[in-house]
DNA sequence: CCACAGGACGGCT
DNA sequence: AGCCGTCCTGTG
């Protein structure tokens, strides 16, 4: 599907398609990646910095070894997946979607950490991009181990036993308002093994959904984003206000209820729901659908 | 001063 | 099962 080397301690991918860095940072899946004042993008997961380079056809992964490519970043990209072959069965027989592809052309599900994606998603709720962004950096800034990187500092999300042994007290210099309680008892039932990663990454929608709805301060739509963005399944519709506002006015005409927008993204999109929902979010937040 | 932001909880009916 | 007041904090 593509070539990529290693050259000088980087590793280069040739003739990457269907990738725009922009497009995938700005579907609502991440909040570590930053623009830098060189065009570069820098970014921390899985306890590493990247700092990424896109020169609109080949994509530049700076200081990383050919282990780490495979290990991490080629997961994490998606990039083992036809999105050509995705984007053609999406688009057939419907306008709106190869419409909201043709916009969004760059986007690619990541696959993110699972206990990373789990905090992120529940400090999200009722908040901001921006505050989102914060706290979360907050967070690692206090609790997470430090990487050296020539840009400057950067900070590790702090892994699931350093997050369970924080007091309330601790979680209080992040500024999470009331979510802080959530933190706090999420953190121990993650690290405690509550729960079952066997069910969550098992055949049944349900039973995931059910199963990540244990964890306090994870609702309906927190617990899809989470399901989403760890690339636990691909056939799940978080629905937000943005998804709400581009299906009411682009496909139903009416305002939907979670329910009713789930059953119609199954029917209608069946096990790529979860690229759908990207497109449609890209697609509707940076055309400002329905404001 | 108030409304509301990429929701969820807990108590009520 | 469904409704609704309340929850921290920042921004407009």
């Amino acid at each position: 599907m593509y070539k990529w080397e290693e050259k000088d301690g980087h590793i280069i991918i040739y003739n990457l398609t269907n990738f725009d860095p922009f497009h995938t940072f700005h579907c609502g899946q991440c909040f570590r990646w930053n623009r830098l004042p060189n065009g570069h993008w820098l970014g921390v997961a899985y306890g590493l910095a990247l700092d990424l380079e896109w020169d609109g056809k080949n994509m530049i992964l700076y200081h990383t070894t050919p282990e780490q490519f495979l290990h991490i970043w080629h997961p994490y990209f998606d990039l083992g997946r036809d999105y050509g072959d995705l984007k053609a069965k999406l688009s057939q027989n419907d306008s709106v979607m190869a419409e909201a592809i043709r916009f969004g052309q760059g986007v690619r599900l990541l696959k993110q950490d699972f206990n990373e994606v789990a905090i992120s998603f529940l400090i999200s709720q009722n908040n901001g991009i921006p505050r989102i962004r914060k706290i979360i950096e907050s967070l690692s800034a206090a609790f997470g181990r430090p990487i050296e990187h020539e840009s400057g500092t950067c900070y590790a999300f702090p892994d699931p036993k350093r997050l369970s042994e924080l007091t309330l007290e601790d979680l209080e210099v992040i500024r999470a308002g009331y979510r802080d309680k959530y933190i706090y008892r999420a953190s121990r039932q993650l690290y405690s093994g509550e729960v079952n990663m066997d069910i969550v990454l098992g055949p049944d929608k349900e039973s995931s959904r059910q199963e990540m709805l244990k964890l306090f301060g994870v609702g309906e739509k927190v617990a899809d984003c989470i399901l989403l963005f760890s690339g636990a399944r691909t056939d799940i519709f978080p629905v937000d206000r943005w998804v709400k506002r581009v299906m009411a006015e682009l496909y139903l005409g009416h305002e939907a209820s979670y329910e009713e927008l789930n059953d119609f993204a199954q029917k209608h999109f069946g096990g790529l729901a979860g690229f759908a929902q990207q497109y449609l979010f890209y697609y509707a937040r940076e055309n400002k659908i329905g404001m």
